[in-house]
DNA sequence: ATTCTGACA
DNA sequence: TGTCAGAA
């Protein structure tokens, strides 16, 4: 992860800060927040701090929220960004895990050797 | 002073 | 969602 994505995603934000960055009040907040659509850390003495990647969700579930969605609705919409994403990640790995096999085969073959004048055209 | 949880005249 | 109480 980069810097600019760790701070970002760094947890400091109490609160009173949210609510001036939203314009939402507290409870409002806290039930995007107990619903599960935000994922915000808590301090040892038990009070919410977000990072501006929270700030952000916020934002756009206010815009659903305007729009017409309900919070089950917003969630499902998570829920697919999270399957899609975990499909790319997997297809990520595949890739990989492909390029590996390739490389292995053609380790195979190089040491098969003198059977094959030329070995560099192969893959 | 700030935030948290639970509850609802 | 607002708001109030009692606690941390």
């Amino acid at each position: 992860m980069s810097e600019k994505e760790l701070r970002r995603s760094l947890a400091v934000l109490p609160m009173g800060t949210v609510m001036k960055l939203t314009s939402l009040t507290a409870r409002q907040i806290r039930y995007y927040d107990d619903s599960g659509l935000v994922h915000s850390e808590r301090t040892k003495s038990n009070r919410r701090l977000y990072s501006l990647d929270d700030i952000d969700r916020i934002l756009e579930i206010k815009d659903y929220l305007d729009e017409g969605m309900n919070i089950e609705q917003i969630k499902r919409v998570y829920e697919k960004q999270q399957l899609r994403r975990s499909q790319k990640q997997a297809a990520k790995q595949q890739s990989f895990s492909d390029r590996k096999v390739r490389q292995y085969l053609r380790k195979d073959i190089l040491k098969a050797g003198g059977l094959y004048p030329n070995n560099d055209s192969q893959f």
